[in-house]
DNA sequence: ATACACCTTAACGTAACGTGAAGGTCAATA
DNA sequence: TATTGACCTTCACGTTACGTTAAGGTGTAT
């Protein structure tokens, strides 16, 4: 028996554009071409499409598919076996996402309040999520792996009084920066009270502190551009002081 | 404060390309352009990129994130619970695959046996599905809905006795019109054979029968050209065959 | 003067086809 | 025999959200 493109089609359920674009890519081609030039499929062909259509049920990418059907020593369960996590990845990706747009309609719907302990528990996970996505490498180049796996732990495991606490401090931290920012002097009362709520800022977040780190923390936020374009997005220069008063807190000289 | 692309880019964490493509998409408009033809963006854009990419975490495309930012009077809310009902049909999409991949895998690595319960009911849940896909619409418009579904639900029901011998008795349907086929002769004892075959395969998944159905039934072997293609597969005419077989048997004449 | 870091537009590439457009082939029919 | 009409063919653009050169102008520090 033999199929032109529509026929096959037809037999397959799949369009004739896609039967071409099979050929292309070299996935298909078909077991002659007529003098008139059409494809003509055989048996043969029939067998490995349904293959190829078995593969694209499951979500395989041509790419692969076309390794898995035409290479017979590749070894197809082990294609599979790597597809197989790039699902689960995708739907643990997928899960987060909903679990997110669930939370945002909750809260626009007023449903939820901002003290919910559940949302609570979301917001320190996308919290640490972005921080990592953020931050991640430079703390970790500048700080160590221990260190940050270690400091997500405990913000993990704050409770929600502790997080209201640590949020509404980083809130001073900042606008007490500000405030200083704007009498130029980072050795003056105000900025030495910030760098002080600093401390305690970051104590939420470290296990041990020491005037090293802290004033180590502090030029990476000059030293960083991401971290710099951060604190100098309202008042360029921002980064500068807080490490300048930091460093006068902490005693610690360049 | 102002930025260039480059500098807001850092701050929000995106490419410089990105910004000029939201530009290109009027998604976020530079606040003015410079003697220099730079892109200059000031808070008011900054902000509005924050809303955006806010939106775009949430996996929300370009194309509604214009809308919700854009148009003020747009209930980025409403927009929201559509894209949710979106996300959740992706992730059911995506456990089905899983375990058909999962089910694949078992199957090749010669964990799972081919009596094996499990894969029975997920087997027979894609046999509902490819059925409902390839030839949903034609047996709905023939037999009605209310036919369909309680096919349907009977296939369900099965249990796993039940499903080994219907699968075994498509089985013989096919083989037995196979050889029915090369002896040319619908009204033949092997064809008719075939044809009774046909009756018990079919009455696994009616609730009733009636020989005008069986007719009409392979008259759409013939008639649909979905139909006529598989029963042709291997021999060309064999769809006409079995419908000439059936009208014989059931002695409905057409 | 030159180097270097910025900026610009333009255009191709990505995955897997859908959708025409323009033009040849084949069988049946007026 | 000329003409439909249903096939077939090869381009080639559109889809999403950018990444990635390429070619060329701008700004500033040395």
């Amino acid at each position: 028996m033999e199929y032109t493109v529509q026929k096959l089609g037809k037999l397959a359920g799949i369009s004739t554009r896609t039967l071409r674009y099979y050929d292309e890519i070299g996935i298909l081609k078909p077991a002659r071409i007529n003098s008139s030039g059409y494809r003509i499929y055989g048996k043969k062909e029939v067998d490995k499409l349904q293959q190829i259509l078995f593969f694209r049920e499951l979500g395989v990418s041509l790419d692969n598919i076309k390794n898995i059907v035409t290479a017979p020593s590749f070894d197809g369960a082990a294609a599979l076996r790597e597809h197989r996590e790039k699902l689960l990845e995708k739907r643990a990706q997928l899960n987060s996402l909903i679990a997110n747009v669930e939370k945002t309609i909750a809260v626009t719907e007023g449903r939820m309040k901002m003290s919910d302990s559940e949302k609570f528990a979301g917001f320190k996970q996308k919290m640490i999520d972005e921080n990592e996505k953020k931050y991640g490498n430079e703390i970790r180049d500048k700080f160590g792996e221990e260190a940050v796996d270690q400091s997500n732990a405990k913000l993990m495991n704050m409770t929600e009084e502790e997080y209201n606490a640590v949020t509404k401090l980083e809130q001073q931290v900042k606008e007490t920066f500000a405030l200083a920012f704007a009498t130029g002097d980072p050795s003056g009362e105000l900025a030495q009270k910030a760098a002080d709520f600093h401390k305690k800022w970051i104590t939420f977040y470290w296990n041990k502190y020491s005037k090293e780190a802290h004033a180590g923390l502090a030029q990476m936020y000059v030293d960083d551009e991401r971290f710099k374009a951060y604190y100098d997005k309202d008042q360029p220069g921002t980064a500068e002081f807080i490490r300048d008063a930091i460093r006068i807190y902490t005693g610690v000289k360049e």
